[in-house]
DNA sequence: CGAAAAATCCCGTGTTTACGGGATTTTTTG
DNA sequence: CAAAAAATCCCGTAAACACGGGATTTTTCG
């Protein structure tokens, strides 16, 4: 059974373009194009779908980004991809965000683009090199921490960070409060920060914990 | 200039299996292989290096995820995958936060293993599908928020994650102190927690912000 | 239209925080 | 060993928070 496609991308010339790609994948079936969310989102609520949406993230009218969100609330199985020529990194964190499954760059060669399909409809997910560098990135901690703190500071920064009040982190630690604010106060000088929230949200960022 | 490549692996046998099928892969010499992170270490110790390590997960002694923290101090520019037979979504993020480039399953195909370990040393990031699909779920905003925080708390909640007190966000809103209280009061009951840094650790979790 | 949801506002109180100033005792490590 | 780093403790105060109780006005939407 083939992979119903549906390609949403204004730009008449590109579109034929990948379908042209598409028809060279087995297991893809290229249903139709539309050249704008809006009529994609139409037919869906005319109760029709497709297993797999390849959308272009510069849409006139509402956005790629956006789409996704839609689509995935009529259809929740549906696989999406992102079709870009940009990697630009908070687009494709927002892209991954509202569900995307892929995210394709416009200048794939043939090869990884047929192959990212693949692993897309197989239900896998795929990241082209430069965006899997970009998720890479986003994971890895910070380079040892600038702010070096210390084995004691994490720890109060752990449970900092799953609510407890002062008081409660030295009633678990068997410290007094008084160890516990001064703890803090030296972590809000190493991060820079002045209140538990800036806190424990660039500890998280940086990885800390 | 071909990539120099250890091998860190307790198992002989799957050391050599190894082996053989980075023998297959032009760009890449194998150097040698450890079979504990203690003697790789060592090796680094003695000043020298290589541009790829192979590391085996379980390893008896110190483990392959703390491995890859203490070679990376000692050669940041290193470039290290991960092997195993596993794929714990806790170990695989770990791996990841500790700087690894890619993750590896043992039973992974010949091909796929050879694409992989060319992606990884040409400098790209590598996500077997399987992996890539837990990154893509790690990413996902959770079904559509069962907390359904309105337009207004969303706002708030960001503002409150930027480390901002009540006074400074009512102030940025043009609203008086009294309706963030409210605001505030609202979304932690919507989300079952009674203070900021909960909020906000929360609502980071979801993907409602 | 008319009800429900969202957004706005106020008061009061006890608790907790942020942060300034200290000081002492372990632990680590060159 | 001796210095440095980490961990422990105390006091005091102004500000901010959590949370209970309200109430009114917009917006949204069937």
């Amino acid at each position: 059974m083939k992979t119903s496609t549906i390609i949403i991308e204004d730009n008449v010339e590109y579109c034929n373009e990948i379908i042209e790609k598409l028809r060279l994948i087995e297991n893809v079936q290229v249903l139709g194009c539309f050249h704008s969310l809006e009529d994609a989102l139409a037919f869906l609520d005319r109760g029709q779908t497709a297993d797999f949406f390849l959308v272009d993230i510069g849409l006139p009218g509402m956005d790629g980004i956006s789409g996704i969100g839609e689509i995935l609330m009529r259809n929740p199985e549906t696989k999406i991809a992102m079709l870009t020529i940009f990697d630009d990194k908070e687009l494709v964190f927002n892209a991954l965000k509202n569900g995307a499954c892929g995210y394709l760059l416009k200048g794939e060669s043939e090869g990884r683009f047929q192959k990212a399909i693949e692993e897309i409809v197989s239900g896998g997910g795929f990241f082209t090199p430069s965006i899997a560098q970009m998720v890479l990135k986003f994971f890895r901690k910070k380079p040892f921490s600038k702010h070096k703190i210390t084995k004691r500071e994490k720890e109060i920064l752990q449970l900092m960070s799953d609510g407890l009040a002062k008081k409660q982190i030295s009633d678990r630690l068997f410290i007094s409060y008084s160890t516990v604010d001064s703890h803090v106060k030296n972590i809000y000088k190493k991060l820079h920060v002045n209140c538990g929230v800036q806190a424990v949200m660039k500890a998280n960022e940086e990885g800390l914990i």
